[in-house]
DNA sequence: TCTGTTACTTGCAAAAAACAAGTCATAAGA
DNA sequence: TCTTATGACTTGTTTTTTGCAAGTAACAGA
């Protein structure tokens, strides 16, 4: 992926950093706590090829959406989790959601949590962003 | 670009649409109404090749977030225009402008906009999907 | 020390994007 | 009505990115 910025509309910086097919996949993992080691973002579902997801945490960490250390339980692996800046990318993810939940006539989104979002925007995003940070 | 789903989750579907680096600035074209003809879109700022505009204008369309027809006053040209399913990623691209207008020093979005945008989301939110549906 | 994990890297083929040029259906002007 | 212009693309080619398979290096455990 290039880095070169297109123009200085907001949206377009922000699709520069993450408007890709995996950038905010990688994201969603990583909020909604299904995956902190390399290895769980690489089996988490969709399928991202190794030399691709190496390359977009180098990226993502590069322009400081997310942050790696070594896991001091297990020095050989390394925890990736989530700068400030990149969990402020949620309320795009809860957008896409909704959205989502809406038109796809397949979704897994559980229905409740969908309710619960359409109804309560503000609340569900404090709760999973505080769910979120305490890891 | 490939249209085979990854997923079923909502976010995996929602980029699976529009998770490209083109569409959302197309949909951000018309939803702002900047654009409405396929040259307009093509000179829109970033510079999108017409083979790349062109693919993606068939896809949007096929999957139902745009339509196409004829301009009555002159039938050289076609009118771009959102469906309601594609009005319906406004959420999103006001989720993404914050986010770049947070995070981008050189950002050019309007100040005042954004602050609205903060303060009153829902307004500004109904505010430019009635300016969007008269067109 | 040997074996298994974990996190990658490297090489290559396939797909998509960027770039340049050309086609085709109106429309507008002489 | 012939000629040129405009708008919306298509086609061909090069470059970039992705996907896939295999390999390597650091650390951990027995």
């Amino acid at each position: 992926m290039t880095t070169r910025r297109r123009s200085n509309c907001p949206i377009s910086f922000t699709l520069d950093l993450i408007g890709d097919r995996w950038s905010l996949l990688i994201l969603r993992d990583l909020v909604f706590g299904r995956a902190r080691f390399y290895r769980q973002l690489l089996e988490s579902g969709e399928g991202i090829a190794t030399n691709v997801l190496a390359e977009r945490l180098r990226r993502l960490e590069r322009v400081g959406l997310l942050s790696k250390r070594r896991d001091p339980d297990d020095r050989k692996r390394f925890i990736y989790s989530l700068t400030p800046k990149g969990l402020d990318t949620l309320p795009i993810l809860l957008e896409m959601i909704l959205w989502g939940a809406k038109y796809d006539p397949r979704t897994a989104a559980p229905p409740e949590f969908v309710a619960r979002l359409r109804k309560d925007r503000e609340r569900v995003l404090a709760e999973v962003r505080a769910r979120a940070e305490e890891k």
